[in-house]
RNA sequence: GCCGCGGUAGCUCAGUCGGUAGAGCGCGGGACUGAAAAUCCCGGCGUCGGCGGUUCGAUUCCGCCCUGCGGCA
């Protein structure tokens, strides 16, 4: 039987993914689905720079306002829904898109993630207190003990991988790097390709401080006292760019100023972040966007790669 | 022209009672499997404005020069 397809656009945040990826999906005739943590919640628009309606050209976006800014989320829900999304469009006979920024997102969906490994209820807490007051690398130092796989990949400092590591261990009775063997991902069943977009650092991080400037001229402060007058922000929401910094500053810990420079400073470094995690992917091929050239045009490029092949 | 304060990492500056220097910002590289737009790690030889002098040794003291800013004429 024929391996199903599924194509993957990923790259730096302000790559011009969404826009590239709205015309390929005309091409293809088909629909997209977000690879974004940030964009699943309902009311964080601007700062995430989530696609408006008007901008869809009547494609039909998945995983875009799925929860609640006090809801949690993470890759786990995500895999599972994408999951289901797959099958449903295949089912459909078309070739879903997914688009994103996330590495790990990506990078699990690809292959896999092992199962019944939640967060354990107040596991977390408990051992923190456990470690508080004794040596600054009485945790590491457990991990050792039950699972050495884990904790030589890991660095003594790297406090919440640590505990997520024993937290897998006391919960599945396995060490994590164990664990971590057993999974499979779309690769191993489908017809995977991926395409990486990016610019030029230098033209990219000018995008970046731009997009700011723009975000703010839209409303984006109105949009985050909005939203944290509303709602209590869950653990992952108020860690969003853009968000964090102005809380920051509406509980006056800086100027405006500051949080806008702040802003695009860290925009640049998620930015830097996300391209060593994509450049470490040989599975990728890569795009690099030149001075003027249009997303039509990429998107072109795209489909001529892609046509034979779906 | 005179007086004062400066000239040290891409930027803002600290420092060396004489033994060739360090912070923040910016930036670069890396890690990463249930918080990931998060979290963690690594990375600074730079004519210490120029030329001389004193000294075993000067970025640090002395002299001259160049230059920026402020004040007085």
């Amino acid at each position: 039987m024929r391996k199903k397809k599924v194509i993957f656009l990923v790259g730096p945040t302000a790559s011009g993914k969404s826009e590239a990826a709205v015309m390929l999906a005309k091409k293809i005739n088909t629909e997209i689905i977000s690879c974004d943590s940030m964009q699943v919640y309902k009311g964080m628009n601007i700062g995430t720079s989530k696609i408006k309606k008007d901008e869809t050209r009547g494609i039909t976006h998945h995983l875009i306002d799925v929860i609640e800014p006090d809801e949690e989320f993470n890759v786990a829900i995500f895999r599972d829904k994408v999951n289901s999304l797959i099958e449903k469009i295949h089912r459909n006979d078309r070739v879903p898109l997914l688009v994103g920024g996330s590495g790990l997102y990506m990078k699990i969906l690809l292959d896999g993630i092992f199962d019944k490994a939640g967060e354990v209820e107040g596991f977390r807490e408990r051992i923190e207190k456990e470690a508080r007051g004794r040596l600054e690398d009485y945790l590491y130092r457990k991990l050792k003990e039950v699972d050495p796989v884990a904790a030589d990949s890991l660095h003594p400092k790297d406090k919440r991988r640590i505990i997520r590591a024993l937290e897998v261990y006391y919960h599945l009775g396995i060490p994590i790097s164990e664990a971590k063997e057993k999974r499979k991902g779309l690769w191993e069943k489908h017809s995977v390709l991926i395409f990486g977009l990016t610019y030029d650092r230098q033209e990219l991080y000018e995008r970046i401080n731009k997009r700011v400037d723009f975000m703010f001229e839209a409303g984006l402060l109105d949009e985050v006292k909005n939203l944290v007058d509303k709602f209590k922000l869950s653990r992952t929401a108020k860690n969003a760019l853009g968000y964090k910094e102005l809380m920051g500053f509406l509980e006056g810990e800086y100027s405006l100023d500051e949080a806008k420079r702040l802003i695009k400073r860290n925009t640049r470094r998620y930015a830097k972040r996300q391209l060593t995690w994509f450049k470490k992917e040989p599975r990728i091929e890569w795009i690099t966007i030149s001075e003027g050239e249009g997303y039509e045009e990429i998107a072109a490029g795209i489909y001529a790669k892609v046509k034979n092949e779906i």
